[in-house]
RNA sequence: GGGCCGCUAACUCAAGUGGCAGAGUAUCGGCCUUUUAAGCCGAGAGUUGUGGGUUCGAGUCCCGCGCGGCCCA
């Protein structure tokens, strides 16, 4: 056991007092007839009135002599409370004063009254210990700043900081939002799996781990593209999957290893329809779940009402970085075009990275309304079909807003041929050194050579969206426990 | 991977040019029966992230390391 402070030490003996009272300090039930919102409520609206029994935690303790002030807050909310050691009897008053503190779990039973100063109150007539807290609470008024902290030990983040709480119910409603918008059009919800003999459906690299049964190595998975398209070749019209995906990356504001995905397919779609619903899907999320489409990110105001505009890459790079890739057909030359502008961009780089970089760079930040890009190089979109009478060009969009990629969608390669000579490309490109190419998917191959239907495909990050829709800069903020390196012991 | 910034009591923060490590909250003791950042009086609380170095003397200066933040890649 670690050594403790002094004021844990202080904690200790009043959890010691509290025992040899023989008293629980951490009884396995309580009792509770209304929650504090409740309380308050059925007190407002005049119920007739009848003993009540609330339980929280204590947030703050204010004593005076024989009687006491504190607040105690559940799930639902604050609510005062009020002991006075002539309604409590001394003895019980002294031993709530001496060995109940702030963070500690109670139960109390009383009735409501409104005090003085309007706040609807309850004058306790019995309490009890339901958890005894051995480590004293952030401070009450400035709360818990520490950024490290705030993440190591986001449960005193939650504690503390109560707009830290509502962005995490943001940000279930938006996941309840986007599956009701999914589910009432018809789309059904499936699992694919997240360990993977092959990874595949993006461009990254993946996390390893290892069978010992089977004496196999697996991947986390990258995407849960091929599998859902596996879906819609078994007949499925319309699926979605919302969960995890694993990338072995850096962390940074935008990135976090492990990171929350939707992505759905429709038979018989392509990336207009597909398209047309992103935007309405994006502002109907909005609008459940703020009860608007116009939102601020930072400092910018937004409006995610459709439609966005379209603007094709190509244009987008050309006007913001005077580049036209369709001049420069091959890296090298197009490595000297960036460096002549001073993009700051590897020698090794291929077509298709520096494309990358020059979204990434001169585009991406300045897209800040929502917009979709469309119409992609072939070379970094081997999943998607291409455009009729443009073999370089796949019909493929990303969404934008707040200067972030949030969705990335295509008309679907359903062409096994193709996506076979697709494959062996980016095996080529991985042997020159690209180490997010993808891998050649062979039972993918035969699945889809047994015919899948045209169809139009969708992924977004759930992270990235709660960050717009919670104004949030970093990713960090929007994940309960984001990946941190772990701290030494020493 | 690079640059800059940060790490001091449980929490939030102070400590010109190197010179006794402080405050508020919290805690403990005393007073106080309608307070709400309650109030008043008193007390305790620290391996200044970590390991070295310079110095009579280091929270402060130098070097290494750890963790975090921002920016760049």
């Amino acid at each position: 056991m670690e050594k403790f402070s002094d004021l844990e030490r202080q904690r200790h003996i009043k959890l010691e007092r509290i025992r040899e009272r023989g008293i629980d300090p951490y009884p396995p039930r309580v009792q509770r007839s209304h929650t504090a919102t409740e309380a308050i409520l059925e007190f407002e609206t005049g119920k007739p009135e009848r003993d009540m029994s609330l339980v929280g935690r204590l947030m703050s303790i204010r004593a005076m002599g024989r009687s006491t002030f504190a607040h105690i807050e559940d799930g639902s909310g604050r609510i005062q409370i009020y002991l006075r050691q002539d309604a409590l009897g001394e003895e019980a008053y002294e031993f709530f004063k001496r060995d109940f503190d702030i963070g500690d779990f109670i139960g109390v039973t009383g009735h409501l009254f409104r005090t003085r100063t309007g706040e609807v109150t309850l004058q306790v007539r019995d309490f009890k210990m339901l958890a005894k807290s051995l480590h004293p609470l952030p401070e009450k008024w400035h709360g818990l700043k520490d950024v490290e902290t705030r993440y190591r030990q986001r449960y005193l983040d939650l504690i503390a900081n109560e707009e830290v709480r509502e962005i995490f119910v943001i940000r279930a409603r938006i996941v309840s939002a986007l599956r009701r918008f999914l589910d009432e059009r018809g789309f059904l919800e499936v699992a694919t799996p997240v360990l993977q003999p092959i990874y595949g459906g993006a461009a990254a690299r993946p996390f390893i781990t290892y069978h010992n049964i089977l004496d196999q190595d697996l991947y986390l998975r990258i995407s849960d593209e091929l599998y859902l398209k596996r879906l819609i070749i078994g007949g499925y019209e319309r699926v979605y999957e919302i969960g995890k995906d694993f990338r072995n990356e850096g962390v940074s504001h935008k990135h976090n290893p492990e990171f929350t995905v939707l992505e759905f397919y429709q038979a018989y779609a392509d990336y207009s329809d597909v398209m047309e619903m992103a935007e309405e899907m994006v502002s109907y999320v909005a609008q459940e779940v703020l009860g608007t489409t116009c939102i601020t990110y930072q400092g910018n105001e937004i409006d995610l009402a459709p439609p966005w505009p379209r603007r094709s890459l190509r244009q987008a790079i050309k006007e913001e970085s005077g580049i036209d890739y369709q001049d420069y057909p091959d890296a090298q030359s197009l490595y000297q075009a960036v460096r002549a502008i001073g993009g700051n961009v590897e020698p090794k780089a291929t077509r298709g990275k520096l494309i990358d970089a020059l979204l990434s760079n001169y585009v991406e930040p300045k897209l800040i309304q929502p917009t979709f890009l469309v119409d992609y190089p072939v070379e970094v979109s081997p999943l998607a079909k291409r455009k009729p009478g443009n073999s370089g060009t796949v019909e493929r969009f990303e969404g934008f807003a707040g200067g972030m990629e949030i969705c990335n969608a295509f008309t679907e390669l359903n062409d096994p041929l193709d996506q076979e000579e697709r494959f062996l490309a980016q095996g080529r490109a991985y042997e020159a050194g690209d180490e997010e190419a993808h891998q050649m998917d062979e039972d993918f191959l035969i699945a889809l050579s047994y015919g899948m239907p045209p169809t139009g495909g969708f992924g977004m990050g759930i992270d990235r969206l709660t960050m717009l829709l919670t104004d949030r800069a970093s990713i960090r903020e929007v994940i309960l426990f984001p990946h941190l390196r772990t701290k030494g012991q020493s």
